[in-house]
DNA sequence: TGTAGTCTACCTTCTAGTAGGTAGGCAGCG
DNA sequence: CGCTGCCTACCTACTAGAAGGTAGACTACA
């Protein structure tokens, strides 16, 4: 749709600096890295982003983009809340098990946001009121609808289901079992959906 | 009790690394950093500690034991399941309340692990090891007397729990807001201790 | 001809870490 | 007592390398 660039340097630029940014965060790693990852220049990778800012902004603005689409296309192909959390949480699973990310972007920076220049920050945090908001809709609806059993507010429900998501996250990283974010996620999906008992 | 230190500069430089890591991660500092804020200089934070790896090795290493003991001496105090895992919510709580320890030294860092030098990652490994066997334990006799209500394998509760802990901790920080932690704690407490209804 | 993309070569600042030295405390011993 | 020697804690001054970033030239292609 949008023929902004068929170029795609940089978007090898912003792959590599995303998949070093969920093994180490935004100080664990360089433009040198990137560079050498993708086999170009460090001075070339500053004629695509001027400064670290830039790239790491542009990498967060874009994955809250997708974030946004993704939702929305998934909401038209699986309209049913309880169906709609076993995909979010069924993505994450495979995101974790193939190793492809394994792990949020956004997850990652924010654990380290006191820390980050105040641009990425404020992605960061535009990213989880995002996926708060979203979350929250489908329960709010699927507890309309009778189709999810919650026991607070849907928004603090919402909360709490992001919370064990990206602890979950955290989990499977440390202990290094790609298997346990699955663990954690199966039955609290069950204790949150009535008829699969 | 243990006569092993009289010379405190090693554990303030503990306090201030503690404080860095919980800030923004193992690369979110330097020695520089530290010899400013405890007011001496570079080369005699090396003296206490040759390298950083040797630093926050021996900060996890502490850290673990401190919870250790800590879980230990709170099992004495106060034996009831429910009472166990609401203490513990609690602490943490407070302490994102009061902004005094913000987040978990372990569980910032294993959000960083694929990029931590290995001894560190071990380190983390076995905190996260610790309070899951902890948890489980308190799940188990939760469970026996039925004072917890669970629904999984006290394992795999624990680990649920645990979870949520530092995801809220995560969106604690992301929000900026330090009540967020409590809000999603409460209700996830509720569903687990029947007698509060 | 212009411009997008890359390069080499460089700069400045910060990084962890080292070298070598100083000041004071506290042995042990004549 | 006083002297020697060692130890801890700290210092100044330095290094090599990595960090993010810049300047300017080359190339290819529309």
């Amino acid at each position: 749709m949008s023929m902004d660039k068929p170029s795609n340097t940089a978007d090898d630029i912003l792959a590599a600096a995303r998949s070093f940014i969920v093994a180490g965060g935004y100080n664990g790693f360089s433009y040198a890295d990137i560079a050498e990852v993708i086999g170009i220049r460090k001075a070339s990778i500053h004629h695509h982003f001027p400064s670290k800012v830039d790239l790491v902004q542009t990498l967060v603005r874009r994955y809250l983009e997708d974030a946004v689409t993704g939702m929305a296309e998934l909401e038209r192909n699986v309209p049913e809340p309880p169906e709609l959390l076993r995909t979010y949480a069924g993505f994450w699973a495979q995101c974790i098990e193939d190793a492809s990310r394994p792990f949020c972007v956004c997850a990652l920076l924010a654990s380290e946001l006191p820390a980050l220049p105040p641009e990425i920050a404020a992605g960061v945090r535009a990213y989880f009121q995002f996926l708060s908001g979203w979350l929250t809709g489908v329960f709010e609806r699927g507890a309309a609808q009778g189709t999810l059993t919650i026991s607070a507010a849907p928004r603090i429900e919402a909360e709490a289901f992001m919370a064990t998501v990206h602890g979950a996250m955290l989990s499977a990283r440390a202990y290094g079992d790609v298997l346990t974010f699955g663990m954690i996620l199966t039955p609290t999906l069950q204790k949150l959906i009535p008829t699969a008992d």
